[in-house]
DNA sequence: CTGAAAGCGCTTACAG
DNA sequence: CTGAAAGCGCTTACAG
């Protein structure tokens, strides 16, 4: 039988290999790697040619066992088909990565019994923390059940079951829902508006009721009534806002103005006026929550309520890896910042 | 000094503490976790209910280390917040999840420097897989660098850096961009459409020279000619696209359809016609590429090619996970189908 | 059916 | 400055 020259090379090479190869031991090999100033110029000149030429790669797996430390981090996504949560991924894989983790993806698509999954499975790999954004309908002793309690958690944008966020064990990171609806009303107020809608989204959201407290607050401090006909549900999405438009003007007075519950309803709702004859950005004045992609693309563009999820994903990072570093503080309850966008869909009150 | 409890679980719990809880070894612990027949029914409900109590999660780091396997793939992207990719990420991590195995994710930005400490990185986590989008500028030999001839390679969507995805010695998986615009070209021709544009996208851009041929040898076939004025470039961007909508309309004769390069443009393409008092849909007829989420809502709705982005990331799971089964196999070139979708954006031409 | 021993690829005291 | 030895948490033959 001819002797085939076996393919080039089957087996990784592993510290061992470079030990012999260059007549040292596996320690000085590991030290040599680890940049450590005990060892001789040219016994590790010697080894990083060697490593070189046989074409090491680090096991960091081996290595974090030995250590007892982890190079990871769990993230958890509701929805990553969604721009937002998208960006806010590769704003965490990007400050994870600076900090010199890796990010273990893992992604719910809001189902609750994949978030169990998810969940259990990335345990197993031993994240030194994890990023949550919960599916919507957790259940926070189920989630605390897989994570356990030696794995730091942060959880992001929206809290996890029934319990309030603030007293929560685990870290959280929520966006400033009042405030920036708050904002918007003001906005609209300042402009000359004083009779203001709050238009879509489901009362059994608990960001629609954060948002809408905002409006209401800004209201009252304005001294301005809130008319029954001018709180107008609907399910968070273009198609269904765009139904919902004429609800706006069933009754008289009618609003001018419509703050709203997220940037597609607010873009349905410009659908749907357009479709009645009215003109957003002209008659009727807009403002959305997000800042999505299109909102600064839209006809009108579209002022709105920035929440800069790359810069959220930043600061989750940042918060976990805080943790990470004092595993004992106290649990810390974060609020991003968020800002008025200033577009062409938020006019003046047409003179009557 | 009083003796305080100690915090209930400092430690991780591992198989010897499961072993020494009920008085067996740890092998018959490690086999029991695996579920191996060999147990006794009487010893395995022992060790469940150890495993329960002390609240054991296995270490799979561990048990990749000893049995030489690996539970995870490398996803490096290039622009993850791209909804395009968002989505892509989201079907490759359903799929990996589906077969067991946990995604290492990389987001590079469009950065090659990034690409390749990403994937320097990554290795050293040991995935059993790599699933790549390269950075634009990416180079092949550098890339192969950081990865090893030992670690499955997928690259998606885009040829690394010169050669051609057809000789390479990796797997690759790319739309079927020549189909999609023959498919739209030859849809316009249906309706009635004899002076057809190709509106938008680089030359140098590989994805948009198939594309534009693609639309070149449906004309050809139909026996159409192409005028000079009728091949508009611009960058791949909505903007861009509305300032150069005028370009279609420079020389006699104008155009009556347009196959674009991208949604994005056609949107812009859109825009940039209303502005000159054409209407899309009515006088115009236009079909994008990609059919992303805005171009089932536009007004009108765009007639587009539709990629499935979803659809791609799990088809690119299934083709790591088979590598992975046949290493020796032969490198495959996958070409992934793409589809028509009719929507208003596609009218006839109108009647002179 | 169960246990003792060796080993995956690394790091860490400890000697010298 | 360098090496021998032990060990991270698992699994795998091999005995019994």
């Amino acid at each position: 039988m001819p002797s085939h020259s076996k393919p080039p090379t089957r087996r990784k090479v592993t510290l061992a290999d470079i030990a012999a190869g260059c007549d040292v031991s596996r320690a000085t090999v590991s030290l040599v790697l680890r940049g450590s100033p005990l060892v001789n110029k040219r016994t590790r000149a010697k080894v990083e040619a060697e490593l070189k030429r046989q074409g090491y790669v680090y096991n960091r797996a081996a290595a974090n066992l030995r250590r007892r430390t982890s190079s990871s981090i769990a993230l958890v996504i509701n929805d990553l088909g969604n721009p937002f949560f998208a960006e806010f991924a590769a704003g965490v894989d990007e400050a994870l990565g600076s900090a010199g983790y890796v990010t273990l993806l893992g992604n719910t698509g809001e189902s609750p019994e994949r978030q169990q999954a998810v969940l259990s499975s990335l345990i197993e790999h031993g994240p030194a923390g994890i990023i949550l954004s919960p599916a919507e309908g957790s259940d926070d002793a189920r989630v605390i059940a897989a994570v356990g309690r030696h794995t730091p958690l942060l959880v992001f944008n929206r809290s996890l079951g029934e319990a309030s966020a603030d007293d929560a064990p685990w870290d959280t990171l929520v966006l400033d829902n009042e405030r920036g609806t708050h904002l918007a009303t003001e906005h609209l107020i300042a402009l000359g508006h004083k009779r203001i809608a709050f238009f879509g989204g489901h009362r059994d959201s608990s960001s629609c009721r954060q948002r809408r407290q905002g409006y209401l607050d800004a209201m009252k401090a304005a001294n301005l009534a809130v008319a029954p006909g001018w709180l107008v549900e609907s399910a968070p999405t273009r198609l269904e806002a765009a139904r919902q438009a004429g609800a706006l003007f069933n009754r008289d007075p009618a609003p001018t103005a419509a703050v709203c519950y997220n940037d597609a309803v607010a873009l349905g709702l410009m659908l749907g006026l357009t479709s009645r004859g009215r003109r957003p950005g002209e008659d009727f004045a807009i403002v959305g929550f997000d800042d999505i992609a299109e909102s600064s693309v839209s006809v009108p563009p579209l002022t709105t309520i920035a929440v800069d999820p790359r810069d959220r994903g930043r600061q989750a990072a940042e918060l976990v890896l805080a943790r990470i570093g004092h595993p004992d503080m106290e649990a810390t309850h974060t609020t991003a910042p968020v800002r008025l966008v200033v577009r062409d869909s938020s006019c003046r009150p047409a003179s009557p």
